[in-house]
DNA sequence: AGTTGTGAATCTGTTCACAGCC
DNA sequence: GGCTGTGAACAGATTCACAACT
């Protein structure tokens, strides 16, 4: 009945992206049906939360029998905008910015990494896995030509604010940055924020205080 | 006044290590105080969370005057648990495994990667940037002997199931985890998961749906 | 004047619990 | 009998707003 109520939690986009890949992992197991508890289970949620989720964006269940797998995978993908091969700029190709490059994980999930941006004079010109490696001043350019529109940040944290606000200017407006830089920006853009001593010092914190673990962490 | 109420709230620790970078860097400017403002602005938090988050701690400002920079830095690295190092496990070392054993950041946040695991005969028995590569058999062993607190999953999806099993088996209570493969644990282990594709499939979600852009995301 | 620390108010997200359907 | 979808209750997190202090 329900449909859309407005802005969707954050919480609830990343859980979809969860439940997605719980039901092609079912699906891969020959199942063709699966309940919120099942989903629930396998991931630490509760059925009621997997329930709710769903129900933010339609009635995809069939009482007494659960979702239908098949159906479900695609209203996912559809609702994440998964539908098309989405192109992406990797800002960066140090360590880090090499194993992006190198990960499976994003071309499976539609993500093509189509051009690469380093300040390196060595590597300019050259291709890393097939993906030509241009300098960052060529970004508008190449984005405007090649359709990008995502940019991931993996440069250091030095050269990070500069590296972001090439992204901005190129007009990408989803950012997935790793460096420890954080910008506030207009609200048109997307940026997601993954900081890998963050994460650290979070556990750090429990494994101080295991008194204070609570829940999800 | 105040000290601890209760499980603090798993939001606030995530952002106590971003005021702590941010301390850092307002240090680096040579500043001797900064207020909740400050450390708001740079953030996009509002001054009031940052002053609510802190107090869940102690009294750490003077009124009408912010936060001692030095004072607030050497607390919040209490409280966090870095005034030790760490010892942590690095699980699998493919490209992933490979740039996190070259990160920089961790070593300088006192986290130090004193053991990899990976199942490559070609491996197991060399060192990789110093540290050497065992097989996962050796773990409980190793991470005995090492006094190792902390894991990075970083093996293929295919092999996290084992790989999260053999961490739990050695006592390792602090896990990260890479892989898309969430596994319900006891309450006494703290796992993080990172899925770097389910962080595209957010931004591909609200760059299908501007509309939906909501706080920070 | 400027800023903290915090109770109270608000807002957001989660869980409960059950009617309704298969 | 089993499971969904959802309003209502609850829990948790954020923001407001102001007294207290420098």
């Amino acid at each position: 009945m329900a449909e859309y109520h407005g802005p969707t939690p954050v919480a609830t986009v990343e859980r979809l992206s969860v439940y997605l890949r719980t039901l092609q992992e079912a699906k891969k197991e020959g199942k063709e049906f699966i309940s919120s508890i099942q989903i629930g289970n396998r991931n630490g949620f509760t059925s009621a939360q997997v329930r709710k989720d769903l129900s933010c964006f339609g009635n995809f269940g069939r009482k007494g029998k659960g979702y239908h797998i098949d159906t479900l995978i695609s209203s996912l993908r559809n609702i994440l905008g998964l539908g098309k091969k989405w192109k992406v700029a990797l800002m960066g190709l140090g360590n880090l910015g090499e194993a992006l490059a190198g990960h499976k994980g994003f071309q499976k999930s539609g993500f093509d990494i189509v051009a690469i941006f380093d300040i390196d004079t060595e590597k300019i010109g050259t291709k890393y896995k097939d993906i030509p490696v241009y300098h960052p001043e060529k970004l508008s350019e190449i984005a405007g030509k090649e359709n990008i529109e995502i940019a991931i940040i993996a440069v250091p944290n030095s050269a990070a604010k500069k590296s972001i606000q090439r992204v901005v200017d190129a007009n990408i407006k989803g950012i997935l940055n790793f460096t420890n830089v954080r910008l506030p920006l207009e609200k048109e853009f997307v940026m997601k924020n993954i900081n890998l001593a963050s994460e650290l010092e979070t556990i750090s914190y429990y494994l101080t205080h295991p008194d204070r673990i609570c829940r999800g962490v």
